[in-house]
DNA sequence: GGTAACTGGGTTTTT
DNA sequence: CCCAGTTACC
């Protein structure tokens, strides 16, 4: 897999300039498949050749999977092996709880301080919501998931709320002044029971580097700190990168404006284009050679990319031959997802194992019918992206259960554990969360004031789940701990729902997941910030026997690659996003979006455009939108395209023309 | 007054 | 599939 050479086997002149430069600022404009993983982790093991510490290295990425490769591969190429472990890695986000953890006490924060994900978020805002009595009124207040966007939006861009509101969720702007006074009092509550969300991880790092103190003992751990995919980084995140290396020193960025594609969490490319004019005496080395796919892939990858971006690359090809991407127009959805199964089906026989492809999809939920046909046809396949295992009820009570253990202040922890018990619901919980919080909570007064608040059907249960927590809390560290949470959750879960042997199942696999953990708090941490896809991942990584599809959102494609890439519902509404469709940046940014999944193709690029689709409000009666094809495939597009017509797979029978009478009789029944 | 069970309508993208 | 609103039961 790795070329035992040398870091610097097979680069080319563009790449070793990049991973040759001294530690002045370096900003490397990438093209997708130019090679910038394998650019970045040669410089990496460059850094670690010519001395540098590996712990003073600091590797910061999109997601972790990202980060953990690049790291083994760096310590392979550099022969330091060993060393590997002590390279420091990771998203903004994971690096954050780490460093904070190291000086919560200075950062005011408690020690076992709660990470709260979204979905705890929205809970939080969600009894806000009620207690300032800001539901049930004529004209409904914005949902609780979309209260804690707003609110992440002000944050990540650092613009009041206001102007979020009026540019970004007009919508919402009727209830302008209930929704400041939530975020007011979000912050508030967060602060006051030990809850940190992800923005705020962001902010502590930020605050404690923007500290005399601190931030000079911080900025001074790293020598170097490298930064992928920094088109996709918000306000608050290049303002830990400037605090972390002061004038740029011993600072690269690796990017692509052309691929941002994270602008509704705060992101924006311009910080890509500023970086480079802004930092005195910073170095740019673009990136043009494509190393990954096909002339006539990357013939429609440069008509569809972007032109007005800060940075112009043009990209050229490496690879000779190939075959010019499929246009494939398919009567409807379901012929669609006939369609991607078999040509999935045609590749395979062509000798493409299932994992080297991939179905890209703009949302989620666009992959439903595909999933179904490839389940009937027993394809196996396995999605990244949507919603996730650690999203379902079950494990986010178990999570709540093992937070509680640290933080037992954590009022959102609580409030989904009470809900557990029978005849408790929200109202009861926050009898009891009222009963429980002006005490300390770990306390058995509280815990009988509490219980009294309870129905008497929830009484012994309440009483069990409080003993349990105490004896779980008197386990030293990790060990033993999950178990007893299980054990305590068993009875709640199996009584709580109705497939409840499947989940208890999922619990046992979490369990013993978490029992291997050195540090309960930390594993915690990291499942929230970087949580496995589905159960199977707990399971360590799959058996290489193992094939299956891969079905992503393009989101979480970015930076990966396969052979053959499928690309259903290309139509306005879908892919472009109907969402999207309304102003000229949205439609930018899905632009950008559609450029990221024709990249990631090496060989094969099969697009589909479903001729008719369901129309999205009314779909009581049969009638049908014609929505011909998404915008992007204009005719600079189609030039670079083989359109093909979908086969009709199924002949229906020819219609019978002779005469009959025939009369259906139910009447017998009734008598 | 509060819970649980049911129904109908809506659904981007993620650390 | 999740959420909000409704209704029947405690």
């Amino acid at each position: 897999m790795f070329d035992a050479e040398g870091w610097d086997a097979g680069l080319d002149d563009a790449q070793l300039e990049a991973v040759l430069h001294d530690d002045g600022p370096l900003v490397v404009a990438a093209g997708a498949g130019t090679g910038k993983t394998r650019t970045l982790t040669a410089r990496v093991a460059r850094l670690l050749e010519r001395g540098t510490a590996p712990e003073r290295i600091l590797l910061l990425t999109f997601t972790r999977r990202a980060a953990d490769d690049m790291l083994a591969r760096a310590a392979f190429l550099s022969g330091h092996t060993r060393d590997a472990r002590r390279l420091r890695g990771g998203t903004f986000h994971a690096v954050a709880h780490q460093l904070i953890c190291t000086c919560a006490e200075p950062l005011g924060l408690p020690i076992g301080f709660s990470v709260l994900d979204p979905a705890d978020a929205a809970d939080l805002m969600d009894l806000l919501r009620e207690e300032h009595r800001l539901t049930g009124n004529e004209v409904r207040m914005p949902r609780p998931a979309t209260l804690v966007d707003i609110y992440s939006r002000c944050v990540n861009t650092q613009r009041p709320i206001r102007e979020v509101l009026a540019v970004d969720f007009p919508w919402c702007e009727p209830h302008a002044e209930g929704i400041a006074e939530l975020c007011k009092s979000y912050v508030t509550r967060k602060r006051k029971h030990g809850q940190l969300d992800f923005d705020d991880l962001l902010l502590y790092w930020r605050a404690a580097l923007a500290d005399k103190h601190l931030g000079t003992h911080m900025s001074e751990l790293f020598d170097f700190v490298l930064v992928d995919e920094y088109q996709d980084v918000n306000a608050l995140q290049v303002d830990i990168i400037r605090s972390l290396c002061p004038q740029g020193r011993g600072l690269t960025v690796v990017g692509d404006d052309a691929q941002a594609v994270y602008g509704f969490r705060g992101a924006d490319a311009r910080h890509l284009t500023e970086l480079a004019a802004t930092l005195p005496g910073s170095t740019m080395v673009k990136l043009e050679t494509n190393f990954r796919s096909f002339q006539p892939i990357l013939d429609l990858a440069n008509v569809v990319r972007p032109t007005q971006t800060g940075v112009e690359l043009v990209l050229h090809g490496s690879r000779r031959g190939g075959r010019r991407p499929v246009l494939l127009r398919c009567h409807d959805a379901p012929g669609e997802a006939r369609a991607v199964a078999e040509r999935i089906l045609t590749a395979h026989e062509q000798g493409r194992a299932l994992r080297d492809q991939a179905i890209l999809v703009r949302a989620a939920h666009h992959s439903d019918l595909i999933e179904l046909e490839l389940s009937a046809r027993r394809i196996p396949y396995r999605k990244y992206g949507g919603l996730r295992f650690i999203e379902t009820a079950h494990v986010k009570d178990f999570v709540a259960a093992v937070r509680l253990l640290d933080n037992p202040s954590d009022d959102i922890a609580w409030f989904r554990l009470l809900r557990l018990h029978d005849g408790v619901g929200p109202a009861r919980a926050k009898a009891m969360l009222a009963a429980l919080h002006p005490q300390d909570p770990t306390a058995g007064h509280a815990w009988s004031a509490a219980v009294a608040a309870a129905p008497a059907t929830a009484r012994v249960a309440l009483t069990d789940t409080f003993n349990a927590l105490t004896v779980a809390r008197s386990l030293p560290g990790a060990k033993g701990r999950p178990g007893a949470v299980l054990a305590m959750l068993g009875p709640l879960v199996e009584n709580h729902y109705t497939d409840a042997q499947v989940r208890l199942g999922d619990l046992e696999r979490l369990a013993s997941a978490a029992e291997t953990a050195e540090d309960l708090g930390a594993w915690l941490a990291e499942v929230t910030l970087d949580p496995p896809v589905s159960t199977g991942d707990l399971a360590g990584p799959p058996h290489l026997d193992e094939d299956y599809v891969v079905i992503s959102t393009v989101h979480s494609a970015k930076g990966l690659e396969w052979p053959v890439v499928h690309i259903p519902h290309l139509v306005d509404g879908a892919f472009p996003s109907d969402m999207a469709l309304g102003s000229a940046a949205g439609l930018a940014e899905e632009r950008r979006l559609f450029y990221v999944a024709t990249t990631r193709a090496r060989d094969q690029l099969i697009l589909y455009v479903p001729l008719r689709m369901p129309h999205r409000r009314r779909a009581l009666d049969d009638r049908h939108s014609l929505a011909p094809a998404s915008r992007f495939l204009d005719e600079a597009a189609l030039g670079m395209l083989d359109i093909e017509e979908q086969t009709p797979d199924r002949p229906k029978a020819p219609a019978y023309s002779g005469s009959a009478r025939v009369t259906v009789e139910l009447d017998g029944l009734w008598r």
